[in-house]
DNA sequence: GATACCTTTCCGTTCAACGGAAGCCCGGTG
DNA sequence: CACCGGGCTTCCGTTGAACGGAAAGGTATC
């Protein structure tokens, strides 16, 4: 399957996450299933490159170069620029855990958090993905995305919470609604004790992305929230539009 | 000289810098030097894994994937969190540019800033390289590097401004004194109108990054902004060391 | 000093990668 | 409309780089 040398080195580079920042050379090899003796090339390519880095205890390590690379990627240097001003005031002014993200095939990605000294439990990380089908940007994404992606989102709705909406049927008709009102929420679908509210980020008519917040109960101020986020959302597609013809 | 698969797919992610964040495959193809049907096949295993993304005009940027890898190197993920809140506090004190940098190679790396409004011409920027003996925080990461660095270093002092150090003897000696007093100045060497300031980050007795500023100049202020960074500095290597551990 | 685990080096075989060339698809131009 | 130049994509026969098993070298553990 994996048999191309170029997808096997990159697969080493894949078997890093934020639960294995460093791993040997062995661990390596097993977790991509590639032999030692191949893996010790590769790995000596990736590491002259700048790729890997080397640890003083031996570990492999993500190297800076791709740190640096990364930096290019519009993710980063097009959405989060324009966007962390926005962020700072919808923190400053709500006090709420933050978030942009953006879909990533069945997945949201989180591009960017602002938390508040703790409050509420968050799961999402910057860098990290979670189901559309359970939070509140997940749901602003995936009601905006194309009817062939809603289709296979729709086909694997596992359950997280007690409250977690796995019934296609119903989902379906909260992603209507959130096309009609602009806005989607949820209530502990994700973590209890936790709700969200999320709004598209438009460039242009394409929801290019979706701002959301976490906080431990909806009721009261849902419209202020809501309108925070939407004047938020707002200016961010707008920098985003003037940014675009440079 | 670059024959093996992974040095090629490797240096097609390398030509993307930030005045380079899209290319066509065709750019790839010259600026590599890989004749088309590799570069065409090489692209295209990157674009499957997530290293490079097309976008909707034709060009390839680099991909989300990468970014999430990036986010995971040690620069970030320990250092750059590490210190984010000190950088604050030392630019709410100080209102002047602030600059956490590392020594990669034969150059500076900068890691993080936080920019005031504009005030100082500032070349920076993040995850951008400067020459180690033209910045503040380049000569303090050239005071405490290991002597065969520090030798090569001085070998090649490259002129920026009129006021430039490109006498080794006369660098020297600065560093002696960065050393014998544990901060660093330049005034207008990288950039005329830029004055600067910076300080060691230590992690245990290892000097590990350089906390700097850049102001319009210095005279007065000096010995404030030396103890704000120190401050600082002490701050964040306190936070490494109590990461390390867990 | 034996054990277990990791890393590094070596080398003969083989099959994946190479790249030249030919065809395709556009958009611009005479 | 026909032509042209550009970039993109596909194809295929040859070849040498990549493969991976095996064995030797390290280093911590019992």
């Amino acid at each position: 399957m994996a048999k191309s040398v170029t997808a096997r080195a990159l697969d080493l580079l894949g078997v890093f996450d934020s639960e294995h920042r460093s791993l040997t050379l062995s661990e390596l090899a097993r977790r991509t299933g590639t032999p030692l003796g191949t893996a010790h090339r590769l790995v000596g390519e990736l590491v002259r490159w700048g790729a890997l880095a080397r640890e003083p205890d031996g570990g492999y390590v993500i190297g800076r170069r791709i740190w640096q690379l990364g930096l290019l990627a519009p993710v980063q240097s097009e959405l989060r620029t324009a966007a962390s001003p926005f962020l700072h005031d919808l923190y400053g002014a709500t006090l709420a855990t933050v978030h942009l993200a953006v879909r990533d095939g069945l997945e949201v990605l989180y591009i960017d958090r602002l938390a508040g000294h703790v409050s509420v439990p968050v799961v999402s990380k910057i860098g990290s993905r979670l189901p559309l089908h359970a939070t509140g940007v997940g749901k602003v994404l995936l009601a905006y995305a194309p009817d062939d992606v809603r289709a296979n989102a729709l086909q694997n709705l596992t359950r997280v919470t007690a409250y977690t909406v796995t019934q296609p049927a119903r989902l379906l008709e909260q992603l209507r609604r959130v096309r009609a009102e602009g806005y989607a929420t949820t209530g502990e679908e994700m973590s209890l004790g936790a709700c969200s509210v999320a709004v598209p980020v438009r460039n242009g008519d394409a929801v290019v992305a979706a701002l959301g917040m976490v906080v431990p109960d909806l009721r009261r101020q849902l419209p202020r929230l809501v309108s925070a986020l939407q004047v938020a959302a707002q200016g961010i597609g707008r920098t985003l539009a003037s940014v675009q013809w440079k």
